[in-house]
DNA sequence: GATGAATGAGCCTTCATTCAT
DNA sequence: CATGAATGAAGGCTCATTCAT
């Protein structure tokens, strides 16, 4: 049974923790290999741990609580209108870059999570995450199609897996550069390359006028004014 | 003389084994739950394979090999023009789906694959089979931006990791649905999708006018070559 | 359950069985090492055997009857004089070299059988046999005690003991030669030796003389007669 | 601080494995026969030895290094000396019977050993320190020879061998007795058995005047002396 | 609290034995 | 009769978990 013991060391088996399965796979991961390369003894992991189950249970929803924490996608008010699409797409860009990095530092753990079968349990919890995260998504894409910003001949939810699909494999091919990329760039390219092929050509002509022109998005208020209204 | 070897029972237990592999993983995965899955003893697992562990590489490889003949990618002979490219669209699109289904077929044991780290041995050959694939698509990639048909204000290696990823994610989607789809449909518009995230602008604006007119792509033949000539 | 047969296939197996016993072991013996080596499938072992350790047994019962039937020990009738000793002296050295050339024939198995403890079943079998001919030859000493000849001051248990010790560590040491070295002059260097440990002072002057001066021991009789009434 | 080493149980296993081993054979010993008879689990066995294998190894070694310290053969300087040898006779039984003593305490194990061939790896453990002895007791024959004390008209091999083959069964007998036989007549009754059948009548006509007249052997010293001269 | 020796259930693998062909 | 594929009990070894110190 747990007991609350040193801290420190709670936060030692954890990271070693997480190496360890991520390395063998859960079954494989053996607890001596996590206390050895905690520093720690094996009776302390039972200190913290009601059980190498329980360790990988506690990981899976630290990660998640972490993940929830640094992902914000708003509920949008109301109908968007281009307008308001526009003035986010540069604060769009700065989340992607800062979502990318956190997952790019939880690289390995999430590739374990996402594989989902490999025999790990609490899975059902990535899942539940996921499909969150996917429903809110596809709400947004919804919504901008009904606002003639995404165009209407593609299935939301398809359209929603093909773009998260393309930034999830994005993260893999950065982590297997030597150097680390620049991740500002690639979004930005990712942001743009997307855009093309979402945005029916109306509101894709108008965004690429104001970024042609040099001006801010927020300068072209007027033209898209007039296209959100068109669109609502 | 003796029964002859049952050629039922190796695949009866590779099948067998690549679920129970696939549900457990590796590790936790048993033999007795093969056998019994497969309706043979426990001794007759060890008649076909060497060890769990060469039953696991044999199953990836026949997997990989299976796979590998699925796999149409053409060498491109010489610069190709819009007019070749679209004249293939279609081609593509049927080979699309193709490899679509074997993908669906096989999803649980490639995402057990591709999840990679996860303690399977013989990861390895995964990695020189995507690498392939990988470089095989990125050349193309080169060739078409070369031939000013894809946009070349976008890192091909970037480009080939966001369209592979998005189709990645769309079998994902695909098997969790419970009906099986129409997966024709999903691939076409996955392709547009693709299209309009990459094509120039003047590629895109002479397929989507051929899609429009309701013409097939081969009666486009003279704007196309007008484009060709342009962009070679 | 065992039926008549191929007799051929039956000494083959009980060849190769005796082999691999004595190879690796009664229970490191596999089956299919024997039937291997027999050229014969794993079925036929069991149209000739019960069992493995059938096997075994009728390989020892076998050897024993061999053994047995090498073996002549007469029963001494009445009280032996020296000069019926001293005839048989030549008899017994032929037959040492017969009993020595089967036991080093057998040397594999006997070894095995007579390591005793090692597992073997049915050593009861072998001790059985040990031991009747362990009481017959002590009975020869005690009856040579009496009559004079063997000298009465050691223990005819042990006289026996350092005896058959002797030979057997004589066959050892045979079989390690790597060529088949001099068996005749080997057992009579080891009768002589045993006989001048065993025999009274007064017996071994006779012998020796007879044989120092070339005549055959059955001219001695006169002295010998003379000798044996005395210790009657 | 947890409970260290328990150094018992390993002794205990140890104590029970080579009985195990004695009456089952080294395949037919089962890890739990051990574990059962020294009293503790399975795993423990584990914590002490690598595998069955290692637990055998470490028999054999610390065996022969006990019998390795028990043994004491002198390299003899220069030429023996009947009066020598004279004065050594009785420390010579004394280690004899001290050596019978162990031989007698490890017979079980001894008896594996030598057996050999019956499957037992690390037998060339063994065969190594019989081949080191045997080579000293017949350095030691052969310069008895050379001085004249020992006959010439025997093999030093076979002398050898038959010696301790002697010896040896002498040692099963002991070992069959229900009761602990007189382990010191046994052995001085082989000293004569065997000094009997090696010595030269010479020699042996010396030593057996000291022994009839009651003498110690030290005090022959003035015939020995001779005896001595004449054979150098 | 911390430690690591001890435990024993569980699993991979072997191989004697059976039996369909 | 002969064969060798199939069976499954048995046993070596691992490792999650406990607990004496």
């Amino acid at each position: 049974m747990p007991r609350p013991a040193d801290r420190r060391a709670k936060t030692e088996l954890l990271r070693a923790a997480e190496a360890v399965f991520v390395e063998r796979g859960l079954a494989a991961a053996k607890v001596e290999d996590i206390t050895g390369r905690a520093g720690v003894s094996k009776g302390a992991f039972y200190l913290h741990f009601e059980s190498k189950d329980d360790c990988w249970r506690q990981i899976v929803e630290a990660f998640l609580a972490r993940m929830s924490g640094c992902l914000r996608i708003p509920d949008p008010k109301g109908m968007p209108t281009l307008e308001v699409i526009c003035n986010q797409l540069d604060e769009w860009l700065a989340h992607d870059i800062e979502m990318f990095e956190f997952t790019w530092q939880n690289r390995a753990l999430l590739g374990m999570l996402l594989a989902g079968g490999g025999g790990a349990p609490y899975g059902y919890l990535v899942d539940q995450f996921a499909e969150q995260v996917g429903r809110k998504l596809q709400a947004w894409a919804q919504m901008l199609i009904d606002a003639g910003i995404y165009r209407d001949d593609v299935d939301p939810a398809l359209l929603t897996a093909l773009i998260s699909g393309g930034y999830d494999r994005m993260a893999r091919e950065v982590i297997k550069q030597s150097k680390r990329p620049d991740l500002a760039s690639w979004c930005r390219q990712a942001q743009q390359f997307f855009l093309r092929a979402s945005f029916t050509d109306e509101a894709r002509a108008i965004i690429d006028r104001g970024v042609r022109s040099g001006l801010s998005p927020r300068a072209e208020a007027a033209d898209l004014g007039q296209l959100a209204e068109r669109s609502g």
